[in-house]
DNA sequence: ATGCGTTATATTCAAACAAACATAACGAAA
DNA sequence: TTTCGTTATGTTTGTTTGAATATAACGCAT
């Protein structure tokens, strides 16, 4: 058997000021919805909270209605949700990603070198 | 007509020591095969020869017949030629590369946010 | 009023990656 | 044997990226 050669890549939708949705912004995005804050998502991903906010601050700049919304301060210090806008772009990101999977798996096997 | 979201990508065939072939490896290559020399397609693409060369070592490292063949010394200082198996690669690369374009293409006009 | 956990932001460090610079070896030709 | 342009490497510098650290502001609850 030779080198088992595969065929790889990454998928990204482009806005304004470049990625917009990426792979790891997508899941961000699901932890906040799940956790209801943007420093419980970040944590949860092992990513820092400074990198986090950053994500989300160019998402939000990129869409034309922000993907998420935040409170500072009140009971539990405030927190993170994701908007209608939000569920979209995830929506969409993973539709085009599910398909990009599909592309790279059908044509993985056919690389004879 | 869409927001100016737009999907983009990028694809590379995997080796054993990670990528093999991406869109500026085979391009060299192709410049070796013009040129006759690493250090004149490295010049035309205003890559340093140090770069291109670490790119070529890794390609012929991977591959189980080596992309490239050089010679050190000699009229002209000596030289690099494609192989068989490089046009191979290369061919290969083209046609995966290809058909991606054609699904981003494809796929690129119904993101709608 | 104080405490708490979060958002929001600036600043400093460190690691990863690419570019730049430097040098030795090579071998045909003059 | 000297010259020449290239291959083949080592070393240094720089740039970019993310991680780490540090504060301030916020507003509900106690």
């Amino acid at each position: 058997m030779g080198h088992g050669y595969q065929l790889r890549g990454r998928i990204w939708i482009e806005g304004p000021e470049g990625t917009f949705l990426g792979y790891g912004r997508v899941v961000l995005l699901e932890r906040i919805g799940d956790h209801g804050s943007i420093s419980a998502a970040a944590r949860s991903m092992e990513m820092s909270y400074r990198h986090a906010w950053k994500l989300v601050d160019s998402m939000n700049r990129q869409s034309r209605k922000p993907v998420v919304v935040s409170t500072a301060g009140g009971r539990g210090g405030g927190g993170a949700e994701l908007t209608d806008a939000g569920l979209r772009a995830i929506e969409a990101f993973w539709l085009a990603y599910g398909s990009f999977k599909e592309f790279l798996a059908s044509r993985s096997g056919q690389i004879s070198l």
